[in-house]
DNA sequence: GTCTATATGGGGATAGAC
DNA sequence: GTCTATCCCCATATAGAC
């Protein structure tokens, strides 16, 4: 959607602002590499205007409010990956007409499409959003969740509930709970994976997560 | 260690001061308090001291730089959760003197501590400062994270891996931070489980949490 | 130890020229 | 659409009287 070079080079000065972009879209992308970064409360309109290369006025005349901007950065990448996690399930859906997902295609096809948004810098300052947006304060997070989230998730909670006929309805809501908590913080990158193995694991590595998440995932989810 | 209020009080004025209490710990439980609510850059010292009704001063008297008092507030708390850890950690070996712990008896001797500290109002909120340490700004979260769980945490990884000995080490490595993410994401209280489950469940029901979680970590930590 | 007053800077937001 | 200058509030932190 946007050209745009490494996200996190964003808090040198405005090396990282190209030229060809969009206003906008230079506006966005450091509002997302910054927000991801520092959270709403740590991040000021300033220094997003001056990693975009923009002045203040500008920033207000796109945007409008601070809340607006947090918004309208998230919404972008967010969008993306709403559609992949629809079509993500539907393909799984596809693969077995029968309505019967075996539990391990349907955590791939819930995470998956997370894991494998971290593949641009703005796809990984858009999951790093996402993975903090519940300590996010005033409830911008659960506003902004809701407005993405709320209707593919449902109907993934619904395949996961067909899939696991065994567990209560409660047990199979707090499963889905943990589930939830485990891929949030694998997105973050917190440094505990590397701090834990002394460097061996690099948390950065997406594509193993998915390999390492999946097994992890769907044994706990039909453990008896 | 301290008599207190419910510290979920601590918005309206000053209502929830005790009067027999410190000054000191005063300034600690709405510190705590307002921390574990909004973060660290979403939290003002005057809120603080409001909340504690004292004055700004004050504050600046007994803790220094607003750095300085989060991480006292934040440690006076932690301290009692690495005690409960190790006498935890300690029990579960006492029980099986050949060195071999269950995974299950592990797993509840990881989480255990966390989940039911959260039993007081006090530490409802060092939980809730654990558990979005990582979404801090600049690295405070890792400097304290250091100064109180590294060395259990390592002694409870290396019980871990002798639990599971048909993993690679990689993979544990994997599997453990999941367990992290889960663990954490579900000391915070983020809502989506009552959101998902249409009210009937209570993510607040630590205990409940406990009991769903064991299972749930046991079998994923041991997938093939 | 407690308090008022204040220094100093940062932050969100806007007015108004160009 | 772009920019400078500025308003005004809030924030952290401290000085210094009591």
């Amino acid at each position: 959607m946007s050209v745009l070079t490494d996200a996190r080079e964003a808090g040198d000065a405005d090396a990282a602002a190209p030229v060809g972009a969009s206003v906008r879209n230079r506006i966005l992308d450091h509002a997302q590499a910054l927000f991801a970064e520092q959270g709403y409360a740590g991040t000021s309109t300033r220094a997003i205007a001056q990693g975009a290369g923009v002045n203040l006025a500008q920033l207000h005349y796109y945007f409008g409010a601070k809340r607006d901007l947090f918004k309208a950065a998230y919404l972008r990448g967010a969008a993306h990956v709403t559609e992949a996690r629809s079509r993500a399930l539907d393909q799984a859906r596809a693969e077995h007409p029968d309505g019967d997902i075996p539990l391990e295609r349907l955590v791939r096809a819930f995470v998956e499409p997370f894991m494998l948004n971290t593949a641009t810098p703005e796809g990984r300052a858009t999951m790093a959003m996402h993975a903090r947006l519940h300590t996010e304060p005033d409830d911008i997070g659960k506003e902004v969740l809701a407005q993405v989230y709320d209707e593919t998730t449902l109907a993934y909670t619904e395949a996961f509930r067909r899939a696991l006929p065994h567990l209560s309805f409660e047990t199979a809501c707090w499963r889905l709970y943990f589930m939830m908590g485990a891929y949030r913080y694998t997105l973050m990158r917190t440094g505990r994976l590397e701090a834990m193995s002394g460097g061996l694991c690099d948390s950065g590595d997406f594509a193993r997560a998915v390999e390492e998440i999946v097994p992890f995932l769907a044994a706990g989810l039909k453990a008896p």
